[in-house]
DNA sequence: GATGAATGAGCATTCATTCAT
DNA sequence: TATGAATGAATGCTCATTCAT
């Protein structure tokens, strides 16, 4: 496997267990099973494998996003999708739905550049996909930034919980509790 | 002033501005006008400080959370009034209302009592409110744990939005747009 | 005793013998039987060590040499006075000799800043004296820049020297064989 | 060209400018266009690197040095051509001249073998020659090895300052100046 | 209670050296 | 021979915590 990869993804791994303040250059080197050293022969920095891992998931969602939003789609089949995808993802690592999320709210003042543009990138797509579905009279007439950011952090919010607290693992329960929730919030 | 309300202000400015991990003990001792030391004649440890944040907060909304709940409104009225004292808070302290929410995700394995009861009660507050709105045939049948979760983080995301990145600091109208998606959201 | 000062003098036993590369933190801190965390109590960084030690002997040379230099004296007296003064100071502690050879002579570029004007201002000063001394046709005619270069390295080899190689510490005799060498080479 | 030279040419290159400690590995090898491994298929250690550069240097000096003093000549003609020797080498590469005068001052406990001899067996040289001109009374009655010595510095000084500080590059004049000085020093 | 100097365990990062290809 | 990825010991520096004043 590429070893920026393996570094990559036993960074998530112990990250999201101990999170990134806690989680030392050599808990990530013993997780990928290699010398601490190799790790700076693909990053020069802690901040940056946590950037890094932000890049990654930040590019994929946002590719996904662009996809869905270009074809032609309802609103509540796009964000059908957007859920699907998420909660896919988080069934096969839920570690990666713990690491977005927890180390996404630290202060922007020290904000690693990947995170920052994830928590930004992300609910502009979001925003955009409501306009247009506002000028083909899908949804009600609303505040395209502020509502936006709601559904983004609500589906953050069961992800995280789902991922970290809750006792059920439902997912297909919740993934169709929540879509019911966004839809009924948005449409006419 | 009480001296370990004194630290607890102090500690909510920088911590907002810092993050909890980069923030130091002199820091906030700076901050307070104090001596390090003093700092550790009324926490015990560091973690101790958050932890005092949270458990304050937290009281302060449950006791809120649960005397609306006491009452007998209309689940619109109920969150509204949350929404209320929710927006009132930030504008009067914006740094309460970022420290809540960055330093609530951190991950469960370590974290501090406080704050596990901050990330666990206020949902289940809102599920119980949920319960009762249901029973009255106020809303749709749902999940209410799913649901109060989805809530929850979509007001918390929309505040914290608000005091950091947002530039358009116009909170009277992100509440009313807010209100509108979750109460659309969730009544019948 | 000034806790700086504990850090610099003991600083320089270890540096004398060690070489400022080879010398750790730790090193200094034995030495001086504190702990790591007091000299950066006091310093800021390691470099500030070497820095403050070559402050405060440049401070001291720098003042002696004004001093000898605003007397009305022949320039074989002040050239002997500024030797007296070198060869004592060598004679109560030899580990100063060899810190303040050694380490300014590392290169220019990242030079710090008590090294350098050093190395800058004592030629400096000496130059200064040569030009009044040929003013009073006391010395022949020279290049006062190159010749204060000379003079200055000429007693820095001698006196690290002595300190170092040399088996035979006859300081006495070694200072008159010197200040003859000296003197033949610019008096009249 | 010989790959050895190579690498020691291209040291020279980068330990003028940084410094031996400052200097890595890799530094070199890049400078040479070579991997890293390929330096350590001709030297074992780092150490050998520099060890090998005043190897080359002390060889080149001494070989010069014993000519010139096994010739008839006159105690300022071999000077003369030393200093000759010395500056052209300076005027060819002013890198080796910074190396040869900066490593050369750390402390001999660790100092490696070819710097010591470099540092040792050149004044003996000098002193040598010093001791045959007494005997044929050109100079004055003097303590060679002190003498030798402050000759040996201070053209190492005045060198150093040219190659590093000095703006003025006047080679030739600056040479002139310094064999004035150390010959009315030391002739009768 | 208040102070802040002293402590030292802990961690990110570097880099000489090795060795499989 | 040449390569350069992998290694891990070593080190500068930080900072929560203590405690004598």
């Amino acid at each position: 496997m590429d070893k920026k990869d393996l570094i990559r993804k036993n960074a998530i791994k112990v990250i999201a267990i101990e999170g990134y303040h806690n989680t030392t250059i050599k808990m990530i080197a013993d997780e990928a099973g290699i010398a601490v050293g190799t790790i700076y022969n693909y990053f020069k920095t802690k901040e940056e494998i946590i950037d890094y891992v932000f890049h990654v998931e930040h590019d994929k969602r946002i590719r996904f996003l662009k996809e869905i939003d270009s074809k032609n789609q309802s609103i509540s089949e796009k964000i059908r999708a957007f859920l699907d995808f998420h909660f896919d993802d988080l069934n096969d690592n839920q570690h990666v739905g713990k690491v977005l999320i927890q180390e996404s709210m630290i202060p922007t003042k020290r904000s690693m550049e990947g995170i920052t543009r994830f928590l930004i990138d992300l609910p502009i797509i979001f925003s955009e996909m409501l306009r247009k579905a506002e000028n083909n009279n899908e949804i009600r007439n609303m505040n395209h930034h502020v509502v936006s950011h709601a559904i983004f952090h609500a589906i953050r919010g069961v992800v995280y919980n789902l991922a970290t607290i809750a006792d059920t693992k439902d997912y297909v329960n919740a993934k169709e509790q929540l879509l019911d929730f966004i839809l009924n919030g948005i449409l006419q």
